[in-house]
DNA sequence: GCAAGGTC
């Protein structure tokens, strides 16, 4: 029996689709990487009985990147990048092993069918998995088609089968204008960033950001923030006067009455107008009138409108929403939750997902009614063919979900209940006056059935006092009239709510990249998040959003991603070439990468005023092994240590502390070392600035501390206070921290394991001597004579930390604590010691020579 | 270390 092989973009899709064609009949079992799962059935298929495996791959198989030594960059000019420099795909996600996977399950495959979103980025995936499976797939029957695309508007049984009566061809065009897409983000985003990093960093100490990034959704959005920073700024308030009316309904009530010309900004005027009206008693009633108006139910639920109220009601973040909305996905409560479609399929089960809330201590009442009085029709929304509608799939409670989730569900269901509810109903009454010759109104609204509102009570009308009931002709006496002075008000930050909108309306991002870019732009302080969650742009955001303006405000604006994208449109109706438009457009932002470079000084200038230069930055701190003047520490990320007098920059390990250690020098190049520490409960080595930045050996690596450094003699390295293989990684080694006494500390020079040993020795010392069971180095523990917990009144003794016994009760082994809590443990503690019994480690004299000119030099004299 | 797009 033939077998077909059918993909899906994600696992979720796998199943449902497969549950549909199969009727429910299959069999499922999970893919070797643990994440898509494969699901078999029998069917039909070109005429013949057939084998159905369907599976799925997650998202794109492949990204795309640079050639390996292309990333280097210091050695890169970034103007290569734009085409010089090869470009090559990578698996996307290494540990999904995604390429073998479908390997495994193409093999012996006689057809395949793809089933990828029907988006350009689904067909350009559509070409990714034939890549992989197309050449292990059995060879082809006398030249039978064996590539089929399914393309389908919904996942519904009707239109999945229908799917799969008709099936096409993948189109190429599509994937290619992704290609494109890929290749020019690729290529302008790293060549503008990489320059603006480096010029800016080698310039200025206080940048508070470690990477100056460009692209061409992440630049628009910080755009859209400066200019409501620049609105405020150049805000100039204006007097205005208005005319306020009181006028006697009842007894004990008055009614305010709006002017009709609102408000005015002349004061003479004003007073001319309530000259002519202060003289009055009474108001005439002109007009009446009582329309029935109606506030509509909402749309149903997409993306960038969860996202919004998430952020604008729930005070929660777009990321962080959409973690907790995938949370809930993948948990079984709620619907998948990236969808741009607002309309619920045709034959969509409402009153199913209504029934399951039909108990909820908090709607029960509204969902009973509904489904007891029937419920209305969903507003007409749109379809944009991925999924439906955000709902939610079961009852949960608040006790199950833990606050944050919660939240968002509850508005998610009451959202959803609110779709199916009806339209609130209200009336409005409008009573138009005329005092003198001026004429002012007063409205009211009653409600006349809430509707959706009791569901969504933010949503209600608010509560106003009822009108009197009055006709043409009546009067009412005025109690009060005076004018009014007040100021225009300047505009408020962006809310992140009012952003989304801004790059849904721009096609800026999409409805699973917003967050994203939102999250980017805060990182990397260029803006903070401020109460209410309103966007304010830092100085940085607002020097580069100006220096772009300055030097090219394309390269800002909006239409920066509309205009590549309507170039790609064309290579994907087929209309255009796909090298022809790559190279045109490559070639554009070439120039203008060029012109950018050759005008950094516009941008430059506005830097000046906000940041302060290196060697302005910063404490002195060690001294430089060339010069011997003092270096400055430059605290802010990245932090470094910068040599005003050589003008030369080394950068430190980050997320840590750095001090000077006792003044040693390296005995290489003589620069004093410093000591990087992670706080108390890390872990700390020293280092030298110069070689931590220019390794002297070569199976030394760029931002190693003397921990690694394989120097035969120094006291401080590997080689002398190394004691053996680390107990958990792999490669590293356990080093003794010489800086650690009272409490002594021997820790992994890769990964984050420490032993916590000798509390209180005064001395411990790696001896040349090894252990004649594990050959680790053996340690010389001194005690003083109070404090020894060695047998006997000992206060000396040299043994192995792994093998003896009077050791033994000495060392605990931990793991170091880093700055964030997330990355606390670390791989869990082995049984037993595991493979503890290290070698000592030993350097191959080939390592040993050192590799740069100042570092021979040094080592000569070693 | 960089982009933006999928998805987990």
């Amino acid at each position: 029996m033939r077998t077909v092989l059918m993909v899906a973009e994600k696992p979720s899709l796998a199943q449902s689709i497969a549950k549909i064609l199969s009727r429910g009949n299959m069999s499922s079992r999970k893919g070797l990487n643990g994440t898509c799962s494969v699901h078999e059935y029998t069917g039909t298929f070109a005429g013949q009985p057939v084998r159905f495996k369907m599976t799925s791959v997650c998202g794109h198989v492949m990204t795309l990147d640079f050639l390996g030594k292309y990333n280097k960059w210091d050695k890169v000019d970034p103007a290569e990048l734009f085409s010089q420099a090869p470009t090559e795909k990578k698996e996307a996600n290494p540990k999904l092993n995604m390429v073998k996977f479908l390997q495994v399950e193409g093999k012996g495959c006689d057809y395949i069918v793809l089933w990828l979103d029907c988006d350009k980025e689904g067909e350009n995936i559509c070409f990714e998995v034939l890549d992989a499976v197309l050449p292990i797939m059995n060879p082809t029957h006398g030249g039978e088609k064996t590539v089929f695309r399914a393309r389908f508007s919904s996942i519904t049984d009707t239109d999945i089968c229908a799917a799969m009566a008709r099936l096409g061809e993948p189109d190429h065009n599509e994937a290619l204008s992704v290609d494109a897409r890929q290749e020019l983000d690729l290529r302008i985003g790293c060549a503008f960033t990489r320059f603006q990093t480096k010029y800016f960093q080698g310039k200025y100490g206080n940048l508070d950001s470690s990477l100056i990034s460009f692209g061409p959704c992440q630049t628009p959005t910080l755009g859209f923030c400066v200019e409501r920073h620049d609105k405020i700024q150049s805000f100039k308030p204006e007097t205005y006067w208005v005319l306020q009316a009181k006028v006697n309904a009842d007894k004990d009530r008055s009614l305010l009455l709006d002017w009709d010309r609102v408000r005015v900004f002349d004061r003479e005027i004003a007073q001319m107008f309530l000259n002519m009206t202060k003289l009055e008693k009474e108001a005439q009633v002109e007009a009446t009138s009582r329309k029935e108006k109606a506030k509509q139910r909402p749309l149903a639920l997409n993306t960038v409108e969860m996202l919004r109220v998430a952020s604008s009601s729930l005070g929660m973040g777009p990321q962080h929403a959409m973690q907790t909305a995938e949370r809930l996905y993948t948990q079984g409560y709620i619907s998948y939750p990236r969808t741009e479609t607002t309309h619920y399929p045709e034959n969509f089960d409402l009153k199913g997902p209504l029934r399951q809330q039909a108990n909820h201590p908090y709607w029960a009442d509204t969902v009973k009614r509904l489904l007891t009085e029937g419920i209305n029709r969903p507003r007409k929304g749109h379809d944009a063919g991925d999924h439906p509608p955000i709902t939610p799939m079961r009852s949960a409670t608040e006790a199950e979900l833990g606050s944050e989730a919660w939240r968002l569900y509850e508005y998610i269901t009451r959202h959803f209940i609110a779709t199916v509810s009806y339209d609130c109903k209200y009336l409005q009454s409008t009573i138009s006056f005329r005092i003198g010759p001026e004429h002012f109104t007063c409205t009211g609204k009653t409600v006349i059935s809430p509707g959706f509102t009791e569901i969504m009570p933010w949503q209600s009308v608010p509560l106003e006092e009822s009108l009197p009931t009055c006709q043409r002709g009546d009067t009412f006496a005025v109690s009060e009239i005076k004018m009014l002075e007040k100021q225009t008000n300047p505009p408020d930050y962006l809310t992140e709510a009012e952003l989304i909108t801004l790059m849904e309306k721009h096609g800026i991002g999409t409805d699973a990249s917003i967050p994203v870019h939102i999250n980017n732009i805060c990182q990397r302080n260029y803006v903070t998040v401020e109460s209410g969650r309103r966007l304010k742009p830092t100085n940085l955001g607002i020097v580069l959003v100006h220096g772009y303006y300055k030097i090219d405000a394309e390269l800002v604006l909006p239409t920066i991603r509309s205009a590549v994208e309507k170039q790609l449109n064309l290579i994907a109706q087929g209309k255009a070439d796909y090298r022809q438009v790559l190279g045109h457009t490559l070639d554009v932002f070439k120039r203008k990468f060029h012109y950018f470079v050759d005008s950094i000084a516009g941008m430059d200038e506005l830097m000046e005023v906000s940041f302060s230069p290196l060697a302005a930055t910063g404490k002195p701190l060690s001294r430089c092994g060339k010069c011997h003047r003092f270096m400055k520490y430059i605290q802010a990320k990245p932090s470094r240590l910068h040599c005003s007098h050589c003008d030369e920059t080394y950068t430190l390990p980050q997320n840590g502390t750095i001090k000077l250690y006792k003044e040693l020098r390296c005995p290489l190049d003589d620069f004093e070392l410093v000591l990087w520490s992670s706080g108390s409960r890390g872990k700390s080595y020293p280092l030298c600035p110069y070689c931590a930045n220019h390794p002297p050996f070569r199976d030394m690596k760029k931002g190693m501390g003397c921990n690694e450094c394989t120097h035969p003699t120094c006291q401080h390295s590997l080689s002398m206070l190394g004691i053996g293989q680390c107990v958990e990684c792999e490669s590293g080694v356990l080093v003794l921290d010489p800086t650690s006494g009272p409490k002594w500390k021997v820790a992994c020079n890769k990964c984050n394991v420490v032993a916590h040993c000798f509390e209180n020795a005064y001395r411990v010392r790696v001896s040349a001597d090894t252990c004649s069971t594990c050959e680790a180095a053996l340690l010389a523990v001194d005690f003083n004579k109070a404090k020894s917990p060695l047998p006997g009144d000992e206060t000396q003794h040299t043994g192995c930390v792994f093998c003896d016994p009077i050791f033994q009760e000495l060392v605990e082994l931990k793991h170091a604590a880093s700055c964030h809590p997330m990355h606390r443990g670390g791989p869990g503690r082995r049984q037993g010691r595991g493979r503890a019994r290290g070698r000592r480690p030993t350097v191959k004299p080939s390592a040993r020579r050192p590799k740069d000119k100042m570092s021979a030099l040094a080592a000569y004299f070693v």
